[in-house]
DNA sequence: AACCCCCTCAACCGCTTTGGT
DNA sequence: AACCAAAGCGGTTGAGGGGGT
């Protein structure tokens, strides 16, 4: 009794996205908006599940990506939250405006994750290596502390976002404090609650909302900035970012849809 | 030039969570 | 409350590229 695959296998393409699938995806998205994955492929014409669909927009063509390695104050912010918040990416990447949970991953792993071992820094619980190996090495009180990232201690110190990895490897004494926190529902409720509030803030720009304002007033790009990136690859060489696939009618779409004039720019 | 190895990252898989009935 | 479908999430994989020999 295996379990339903999540569309049917039978005609569904895998593997890389050609520019002409990207293409397709771009235009059903940017007219029709995102609305039921498991619908998009058969609407925008695409033999590919709603699944993968989902994730090529979100993970590579949406407009709203930043591009390129993360900045320095980028990471220093990943391995921040990493230490409160552990492996859940999504989180992370919701603190990160322009990078999506799979980019933070890869990134942690193929480059933070080395970078804190070089400087002897155990990339799981944020702790200096000796340390740990010295407290290992006894059965005393720090074997009863809680496990620094575990998923649920993660609510511990969330939203406590000025307290930076080092000063977050507290003492027995904060430690029991955390839990005495993390016991309070009350107090956790309301702090994941901020967070959802300011993760729907950020990443709620869809074209017609009003709230696209904020995104300019954080130093960040708008929904019409990178619907731009779009056309701009064109005026760059558009064939070097592999998006040679837009006609005129389209990029003009484009430009309708974004409401602005590049040019003003 | 040819081969091998390692690294990176896009994409997939399967489990969990969420929302609707 | 129970069930189901859809969406979200995190771990894992593998193709492709770059560097070393």
């Amino acid at each position: 009794m295996g379990r339903q695959p999540c569309c049917d296998k039978l005609g569904v393409k895998k593997g890389p996205w050609t520019t002409e699938e990207d293409k397709k995806l771009i235009n059903f998205i940017l007219t029709n908006g995102q609305c039921c994955w498991r619908a998009v492929p058969k609407l925008a014409g695409l033999r590919r599940c709603g699944k993968s669909c989902r994730l090529r927009w979100t993970n590579y063509l949406r407009p709203d990506l930043k591009r390129g390695l993360l900045t320095e104050a980028e990471e220093q912010l990943v391995i921040d939250l990493h230490a409160r918040l552990g492996n859940r990416w999504s989180k992370i990447a919701s603190r990160l405006p322009g990078r999506t949970d799979n980019e933070i991953k890869n990134h942690w792993n193929t480059h933070i994750k080395k970078k804190l071992l070089k400087i002897g820094i155990d990339p799981v619980t944020h702790e200096p290596l000796n340390k740990q190996v010295s407290s290992q090495g006894s059965s005393s009180a720090a074997e009863n502390l809680p496990p620094k990232a575990s998923n649920d201690d993660v609510l511990n110190s969330d939203e406590n976002s000025s307290t930076s990895p080092a000063e977050n490897s507290s003492s027995y004494e904060d430690s029991i404090l955390m839990d005495s926190i993390c016991s309070d529902e009350s107090i956790i409720n309301s702090l994941w609650l901020d967070e959802t509030l300011l993760n729907d803030a950020l990443w709620d720009i869809a074209p017609n909302n009003a709230d696209n304002i904020n995104n300019k007033d954080m130093g960040l790009p708008t929904w019409e900035d990178n619907c731009a990136w779009l056309l701009e690859c064109q005026d760059f060489g558009i064939h070097d970012f592999g998006i040679n696939c837009f006609s005129e009618i389209e990029l003009n779409a484009l430009q309708q849809t974004i409401g602005v004039d590049k040019k003003g720019h």
